[in-house]
DNA sequence: AATCATCTACGAAATAATTCGTAGTAAAAT
DNA sequence: ATTTTACTACGAATTATTTCGTAGATGATT
């Protein structure tokens, strides 16, 4: 599947938290954050519909959208596609500078160290 | 400063690799890993004068260019930019969601560890 | 000096992504 | 039954990015 667009992104994203939404739907939460067309938001779906980003039932007037890939698959894909952009590949400098600026919270960095010990654990 | 396309991020990295560089120099880079014109790569590096991502030295007639901002400066901007635009603003569930794949070394989650031990013991 | 290679400038074509107007249709409200 | 509202379809304008051809100038080679 081909990498979503920032628009397309916005849009999973709200199908992700809200499951399956109308063009309507998806647009009031879009427009919470941005002034936008309603037919814009529709043509987009269309689109996410064609690329195959998104799954559409028709069988009512409201057509209904939601999302194709699962959240943790798309950001999985994302992230991997990041790094090699723009960390030539190392998940580790990515690691470093997420957390480097220093402004983890204690209660995520002590997460991140449960995952990590589970991490060697498993090994 | 604008966040840099995905061609110029490319050109970035080749100017933090080697330094200041001509466009010859950037071209032969690129053209290792795919194919492209000459006056292309010219025209991108142009662009990223004007923009402001890179300096220009137009003293002799081949010109020097060179990264603008710095590599770490750079990369902290995109990845926040990633993290609000794909993680919601965590950089935890991204931080997770790199780890999580399991394709992380051992050596590199001791760095990651050090890195998280040095923030803690600096509060 | 003439030719050839190398460089910049510039405009514009090609491609990708976003935005929106208009038209037509179905449902809901009056 | 008529009007208003809500929906899809579709084409096209707009904007952003990438690509490249052509022209003109400078320097190197013969």
């Amino acid at each position: 599947m081909a990498k979503p667009t920032q628009s397309e992104l916005k849009i999973l994203q709200i199908l992700w938290d809200r499951g399956p939404c109308s063009v309507r739907d998806v647009h009031e939460k879009i427009s919470e954050d941005k002034e936008a067309g309603y037919t814009t938001t529709l043509k987009l779906m269309q689109i996410m519909a064609e690329k195959g980003h998104a799954d559409r039932d028709t069988s009512s007037r409201t057509h209904i959208y939601s999302a194709v890939v699962s959240e943790t698959e798309a950001k999985k894909d994302l992230l991997s596609s990041f790094i090699s952009s723009t960390f030539k590949g190392s998940a580790k400098s990515l690691v470093l500078q997420a957390l480097g600026n220093g402004e983890t919270s204690q209660e995520d960095l002590d997460e991140i160290k449960k995952l990590i010990s589970s991490i060697e654990n498993s090994k």
